[in-house]
DNA sequence: ATAATATATGAACAGTTATTCATACGATAA
DNA sequence: TTATCGTATGAATAACTGTTCATATATTAT
């Protein structure tokens, strides 16, 4: 007889393990709530943001001090920071034609803190 | 006379804050270490990654409960299972055919714990 | 040996994303 | 008003990424 296709057979029903499963199952947070996460450590996944949050956790900055620091485009520094902005990782205050950003809150610290702190181990 | 092109002109020399730009150029983190720091979180700006670590922070699951658990097929697992591993995020145990994974150490839980709170926030 | 099961992996395709370029907007100064 | 400067943004393009499909590998059982 031949096995049934489609479904995920991806091992016999017998090895796995249902309990943990369904224990597992009842415990993790609603769907959204992990794509939530995810998108905001999209953020954090990209190496021109993460300088911007770097610099930023030093100082106040403009969008054209921070585009001579990292050597990047005006252009490609504002898109960054509206990403940035639509996150609520960064704020901002206008000065004349200039605008100041600044970090939005002390997760995004914490966040930097955490995850290099896992790179320099080993 | 022509303003002369190529160069980020992004904005005129007077304007920009050259004391912060250089005090913040000496005390940012090496630029292959925020490559690196991007990379990581990188791996935490999927969702399916994102759900895998949840449930491992609840319990030693092998592949195939993982498949289950998620509804995504084995090997979409096994491919993300793949870049966990290879950034140090998790770990495993071969018992017989099966493969149980886990979580590699406490920074992911302090990582996943830092963004939950941001995104709880307000 | 062969078969069956759990997992891994290469290739291909679709969807996403970061940069560049050109241009627009908004504030200040003349 | 017009000009200038700092910033924002839409479109286009190139590069990247996650899933699927097919298949390979590794372990156990017969």
């Amino acid at each position: 007889m031949e096995q049934e296709r489609d479904q995920d057979l991806c091992c016999a029903v017998t090895q796995v393990h249902p309990d943990a499963v369904e224990r597992v199952r009842g415990l993790l947070p609603r769907d959204e709530t992990l794509y939530d996460l995810a998108e905001l450590f999209k953020i954090f996944g990209d190496s021109t943001r993460v300088k911007i949050l770097y610099a930023l956790l030093e100082s106040e900055l403009c969008v054209c001090d921070i585009a001579k620091l990292m050597d990047v485009s005006q252009s490609a520094v504002s898109h960054q920071l509206r990403v940035l902005k639509a996150s609520k990782l960064v704020k901002f205050r206008r000065e004349g034609k200039t605008i100041f950003y600044s970090l939005a809150d002390d997760h995004v610290v914490s966040i930097l803190s955490q995850g290099m702190e896992h790179i320099e181990e080993e």
